[in-house]
RNA sequence: GCCCGCCUGGCGGAAUGGUAGACGCAGCGGACUUAAAAUCCGCAGUUGGAAACGACGUACCGGUUCGAGUCCGGUGGUGGGCACCA
């Protein structure tokens, strides 16, 4: 079904959504539902949700729906279990595309921005969160980033920041740096310019300082997903190897190499060095030909065809370097495009015999191949190589002081070796760079510091924190409008007071995010944090947010959150104790007979299962369920839904279908079936009306008592689906309460049913109501008109023990593993009055017939197995 | 290439080693209605059978177990992360 024919009654919902919904979350804002303090003294244990701020694009999309409407459930079940809950918002407000719209529409990136959270803060209100929005900042005010630049300047001044040279991807049309993801195919993104590999001086948090105890502390991260930590492990990278000091020959330079198979150092042939590598630059001096090579290799680095196709390239230097372990031994030192100067030491030796790069550059130059490790039962005699490197487990040969020990005591062997010789030692790597935060950009949080020919690079005093962004630039000509600015960057130095520079790059937008959820605990502090605010509130109890910040946005918070520890500011290490990460919210795509892609408004369904177009008729290609785009037209507007359905239509759909972590598909039939589920249950508790409520009776009929277990088990499975974050679970469960209490109302009347039904209608309101909450509100309201607190401010339901027991049970029968039947017992029952039932059932006696019973398997209340022979 | 997930009806999915397919969506049949919408009732893995009931069935092959969607080993498919990382 889809828009036209999925219409809202002419004669109007009973449930008037668009009166209840406001009215209620004006009750919320009224009695201050969601309020906590900075430092609370209530006594009450704190849990702080978050989820992943938005960058303020406009207008919100289905996947904010899908994120804030998980961390509601978390926020609103929390409330009710008694925990002061702290849930937050604010604006990632700093970036590109605030800039590109100044460029291109000449709106100035300030106030774009600020009408954009305008709009889409009216919009998220619309959802009925329970957010608490005193606590909202937007990081693009001097209020947010004042506080940053004071960080940044703490952890200058601890040595968690450096100035340093660093090759950068340069846009030299657009003259700006570009980061990896917008170089595509050599070119930058938006200038479609040739990229170019430029050296320069950049601002870098010294994130590998902490390389060992990011990685470490990923083991106690145990409520993050097994994934995320894994990808957060691969990024850091840890490697256990060596370096190896080797000399020149007939020199007394050295060159030093890392590596993590120091076992296979008699297998070397060659020793390699990247393009950017000292000794490369040496070599170019005196040689046109290696210049060349170098040249060719700099322009190729970037092309991904190039890193694709991996083909190796190399240039003979004609320098040779002597073997640490074998007296006058030497090797060719080849220049080679496969060799990366940002990782080890940029030089490695090639053993081309047990590394598959070394053996494809030596295969294509000729070099030497010598076998030094001996697979398991391999003959030394006859053992050779082919076209692949041998990489697995076995024994040292062909290699001296080593031969027949194992891989890893070869290893250690060799360590010690080099160690003792001093031309080595054992050494941990890292993958993980440094983290170059320097932009060259207009909208973003400047770097508050002042070049002075005379002092260097001097701080800016904290007195005259913040360092305003200047309102008065101009986007006419590519390049940073901070360095065109006439007069923003001229300033006198703070040290000397000499006239000086102003540092005119900005931060990285990812600093941004780095540290605003501590921010909130005390949002209008004049300092960045208020310790004991901190100290209440962090780490965020549950963090929710996309897979796609699994490795950046997750490893820099980490990062500053020790940078803060470290510089006082706070006293955990951990930001998020919990992480949670969403799926996507996928559509239909459709293609109209041109190939042009259509909007869902504009297909028509039909009943036969084929697509047209709305206003020609023409069929209409439906495509694949991917992820919403605009340029695919697959999009559906939130605003536009919770229009026509209501928000806790949208909410409920959104958490219906399928479990969170997992990719969604919007349909407009599922969400069409979720509107039809708030009118039914809103019929149910009408249907209470002119029933008064009475007090408990002391016994109920089987209906009631039915009816009431019903109730009591959803409470269980309700709860325990929400501790589990399986939401679709719960809806499930809930959907089951619906169908319990229409049998209950088409039961034939009982004393005592009409307190059943009150009591089940209760509870669906009210453990909906982390989905549903403004429609929990309505029915409860409408069961106790004279009630003095809302939901939101009500416990959650305790389920009565008592009814979780059946009063029968059902039990499997199974001979030889095969269900034959299935029986009433009363609960836990005795083995042998179940057995002699079972065996009883007509049709398990059937299969038992002629047969002898070898084996009585009981499970008590669950299954009964007959094992048996002839 | 390395690392890690996932694979259950037409669809989304449910299932502490114990009755596979809860619940919803789509579908079919029926009630109500002048009619439609809405609402309600019923059916629904495949297959044989009028039915009772039976056979098969959680990607495939094998194993452990009285019993496997679930645990173990392998194969295939699919999705993701990293990627000349020495």
């Amino acid at each position: 079904m889809n828009d036209t024919t999925t219409q809202v009654p002419e004669s109007g919902p009973r449930y008037d959504f668009t009166a209840a919904e406001p009215k209620w979350q004006a009750a919320w804002a009224g009695r201050a539902c969601f309020r906590v303090e900075d430092v609370p003294t209530d006594g009450k244990p704190k849990y702080y949700v978050l989820e992943m701020f938005p960058y303020p694009s406009g207008k919100i999309h289905m996947g904010h729906v899908r994120n804030y409407t998980l961390g509601d459930v978390v926020a609103r079940y929390k409330r009710a279990r008694g925990y002061s809950v702290m849930h937050p918002m604010g604006w990632d407000a700093f970036g590109l595309p605030a800039e590109n719209a100044a460029r291109e529409r000449g709106i100035h990136p300030a106030k774009w921005t600020f009408d954009n959270i305008a709009a889409m803060r009216t919009e998220l209100q619309r959802m009925g969160l329970s957010l608490e929005w005193e606590r909202e900042f937007a990081t693009c005010q001097p209020e947010y980033y004042c506080h940053q630049q004071k960080l940044f300047l703490d952890f200058l001044q601890a040595g968690l920041v450096e100035r340093k040279e660093s090759w950068v991807n340069w846009d030299p049309v657009d003259n700006t740096v570009l980061a990896n993801e917008q170089v595509i195919d050599g070119k930058g993104w938006r200038s479609g310019a040739p990229v170019e590999k430029k050296q320069l001086s950049q601002w870098f948090f010294s994130i590998t300082q902490y390389a060992p105890e990011l990685l470490d502390a990923l083991d106690h991260l145990d409520r993050w997903p097994e994934r995320v930590r894994l990808m957060q492990a691969n990024w850091i990278g840890r490697s256990e190897g060596a370096k190896v000091t080797f000399a020149l020959a007939g020199s007394t330079e050295t060159v030093e190499v890392y590596t993590t198979r120091p076992d296979t150092l008699f297998g070397m042939s060659f020793l390699a060095i990247a393009p950017e590598h000292p000794l490369a630059a040496a070599a170019v001096a005196h040689d046109a030909q290696a210049a060349e090579f170098v040249a060719e290799c700099r322009s190729r680095g970037t092309s991904e065809v190039t890193i694709e196709a991996g083909e190796k390239l190399g240039y003979d230097t004609g320098l040779r370097v002597e073997h640490p372990f074998i007296e006058g031994a030497t090797y060719p030192v080849w220049i080679a495009n496969f060799v990366l100067m940002e990782y080890g030491t940029g030089a490695i030796f090639g053993c081309p015999a047990h590394d598959q790069r070394d053996l494809d550059f030596a295969r294509k130059y000729g070099l030497d191949v010598t076998p030094v490790v001996l697979p398991p039962a391999a003959d030394p005699a006859s053992f050779s190589l082919g076209k692949d490197a041998y990489t697995g487990p076995g024994t040292a040969f062909n290699s001296g002081f080593l031969d027949g020990l194992d891989v890893d005591a070869s290893k250690r062997a060799a360590i010690e070796k080099l160690e003792s010789l001093g031309v080595g030692k054992g050494l941990t790597n890292w993958r993980l760079r440094d983290w170059g935060v320097s932009r060259q950009r207009y909208w973003g949080c400047p770097i508050p510091v002042i070049h002075c020919g005379a002092c260097g690079t001097v701080p800016v005093p904290d007195d005259q924190l913040p360092v305003r962004l200047p309102e008065d630039v101009t986007f006419d000509r590519p390049g940073n409008p901070l360095d065109h600015h006439p007069t923003w960057k001229l300033v006198d130095c703070p040290s000397c007071g000499k006239p000086a520079r102003r540092e005119t790059d900005t931060f990285d937008t990812f600093v941004d995010s780095s540290w605003y959820f501590a921010r909130y605990c005390s949002p209008k502090a004049d300092v960045p944090l208020v310790k004991a605010a901190v100290d209440h509130w962090m780490p965020v109890d549950q963090y929710i947010g996309g897979i796609e910040h699994a490795i950046l946005h997750l490893l820099y918070s980490r990062f500053f959150t020790r940078a803060m520890k470290d510089t006082g500011h706070v006293s955990v290490e951990e930001p998020f104790a919990g992480l949670f990460t969403q799926g996507m919210v996928n559509h239909e795509s459709y293609r109209a007979p041109d190939n042009r892609w259509l909007y869902p408004e504009e297909i028509e369904k039909h009943a036969d299962g084929s697509v047209t177009m709305r206003d020609t008729g023409q069929p209409v290609t439906v495509g694949r369920v991917e992820a919403m785009s605009k340029s695919r037209r697959n999009t559906i507007d939130p605003g536009a839904i919770i229009a026509r359905y209501g928000a806790d239509t949208a909410r409920w759909f959104i958490l219906s279908d399928n479990p969170p972590e997992r990719d969604m598909e919007w349909t407009e039939s599922g969400a069409a079936g979720a509107f039809r589920f708030t009118q039914r249950i809103y019929r149910l508790a009408e249907a209470l009306d002119g029933i008064p409520a009475e007090i408990m009776p002391d016994a109920f009929g089987p209906a009631g008592r039915t009816l009431r277990r019903a109730t009591h088990r959803c409470i269980a499975a309700v709860t325990e689906s929400l501790e589990n974050f399986t939401y679709n679970v719960a809806v499930a469960r809930l959907y089951e309460l619906a169908n319990a209490i229409t049998d209950g109302e088409r039961a034939t009347p009982e004393a005592g049913l009409a307190w059943a039904r009150r009591e089940a209608v209760e509870a669906l309101a009210r453990l909906s109501s982390p989905m549903m909450p403004h429609l929990a509100e309505e029915i409860y309201a409408r069961l106790y008109p004279d009630s003095s607190h809302l939901v939101a401010e009500l416990s959650w339901p305790e389920a009565d023990r008592a009814l979780l027991v059946s009063e029968t049970v059902t039990i499997a029968v199974q001979v030889m593993g095969k269900l034959r039947g299935t029986i009433e017992v009363a609960p836990n029952a005795p083995a042998d009055v179940v057995l002699a039932a079972a065996e009883a059932d007509p049709n398990v006696a059937k299969a038992l017939e002629g047969k002898r019973i070898v084996k009585r398997v009981h499970v008590p209340n669950r299954i009964v197995n007959f094992v048996v022979a002839g």
